[in-house]
DNA sequence: AAGCTTATTTGGTCTTACCAATTAACCTAT
DNA sequence: ATAGGTTAATTGGTAAGACCAAATAAGCTT
């Protein structure tokens, strides 16, 4: 039988402890030194422990400052397998094939579920967005009101395991959006769009018609990923023509 | 500008060499005092950086036997987040939610795809699923064979984000169904409902028929939820029953 | 060629020392 | 008394070296 790592030993515990509720969100941890001679064992390997749990999101460490219990809904936490998707063009269709599914499941549930605050953010976020389309706003600060807007949807439909993942995906295609984000938002008919099949979204949460929230969230969801594959292609042609263009007039 | 800790650099860096294909799954790093040597750093700050990404899920360690990179496929990625969640019966309707939705998809995409493998596949499972019910097989086998069964249906969506969600929602479930596994097999006319669902769900896949996979799978889920909390209900009044005899027959 | 023993390699743990960042304590000026 | 600056102490980060434990490789015997 294979002895457990100590370090692993103390990760778990700590864990266990975070889960249980022993340790806070924002609660600090004893420090290294005194905390190893409490536990009777050296620094070097409490360290490891502790950078196992800060690696996963569970704990910040501060130098100088000490070692402090992450809060929950931070957006810390990270998942292993989709770091590893981020950036692999291969592997967008799948996450946002997820995410659509994911989306349209909160919307649906938004709709059933959502507080009066829950309906008063929405519209807030809903109009945010309406009206920095008509200001100089950088697309960045225009993606992230967008975010804003469809957080605002998922964490109305109040199942943190679906806020989780839906965090997750976001993360996987942040930077392929970011990538055409300038073209996307000068399109103008395409924005106009896009407000369209967000304002639909909006008003079938506010009906409480949950399966009309759930398929305009999920069209909603296509209609974007297919403009940003159209703008994938058009980049690639006007590469191409730029590059034969070079050629010929070289010679 | 805060200085960038050197065992978070490495990791990195490994974690993307990991990402890109440079260091392929079952492939062995260099020694950690080689490995340290060569990367001019101290052996501790490597460690440090291998810990991070082992306990993650990246990497495994083993004493006098070196340091390895993972399959992606091998199911060692663990949610910190879902970990928590864990043994926390607030979180498994949220939990059983999300994972009813992705098994829906999961059935629905499976009609749309599922190769000839994956459809032989899924009738072994589902036939070897048939001959353990009358066999005896212990309950945490039958589980197993359960599972395996669900498992081909969501891998035969050939979607890894999902596969990866649908797995990570089910090791926090884990421990509930577990809890009741005994009384759950031994109903029969609860079983017999399983199965009977089972094969509806099986037989809209061979049918190519997504809508009513998904469905069907959705029911599913949901019957056997629902009848998980019946077990955790009557266990709870057995328990309360006991209870109250013993304090009465004291008297 | 197979099996056993020994040596070497490799990860795991510990001690000690020093560096770097932060926090707390102390001192001075207003 | 309060505010700001300086110094000291605390705390996390990195390194070197030593030793232990598990696995692997090499060598020897049958």
């Amino acid at each position: 039988m294979q002895k457990r790592k100590l370090s692993d030993q103390i990760a778990e515990q700590l864990e266990g402890m975070i889960a249980d509720g022993t340790l806070q969100p924002g609660e600090r941890l004893p420090a290294e030194r005194q905390f190893a001679e409490r536990l009777q064992i050296s620094r070097p390997s409490l360290r490891e422990a502790i950078q196992k749990l800060a690696s996963k999101g569970l704990l910040s460490t501060r130098q100088g400052g000490g070692t402090y219990v992450n809060d929950r809904l931070s957006g810390n936490f990270s998942d292993p397998l989709l770091a590893l998707l981020k950036n692999q063009p291969n592997a967008e269709f799948d996450t946002l094939e997820v995410r659509k599914e994911l989306e349209g499941v909160a919307a649906f549930n938004a709709a059933a579920r959502a507080t009066e605050t829950d309906r008063a953010r929405i519209w807030r976020r809903f109009n945010t967005m309406a009206e920095v389309q008509r200001s100089p706003v950088s697309s960045t600060d225009k993606l992230k009101i967008d975010a804003a807007f469809h957080r605002s949807i998922v964490e109305s439909a109040h199942n943190i395991v679906l806020v989780h993942f839906v965090r997750a995906v976001h993360d996987v295609l942040e930077n392929t959006i970011n990538a055409y984000l300038d073209q996307f938002y000068a399109e103008a008919s395409f924005v106009k769009k896009l407000c369209q099949q967000h304002e639909a979204i909006v008003t079938a949460i506010m009906d409480r018609d949950s399966q009309a929230a759930r398929d305009k969230a999920r069209f909603h969801l296509d209609f974007a990923y297919q403009s940003f594959r159209e703008f994938q292609t058009q980049a690639q042609l006007s590469r191409n023509s730029q590059f034969y263009s070079a050629m010929f007039q070289d010679q």
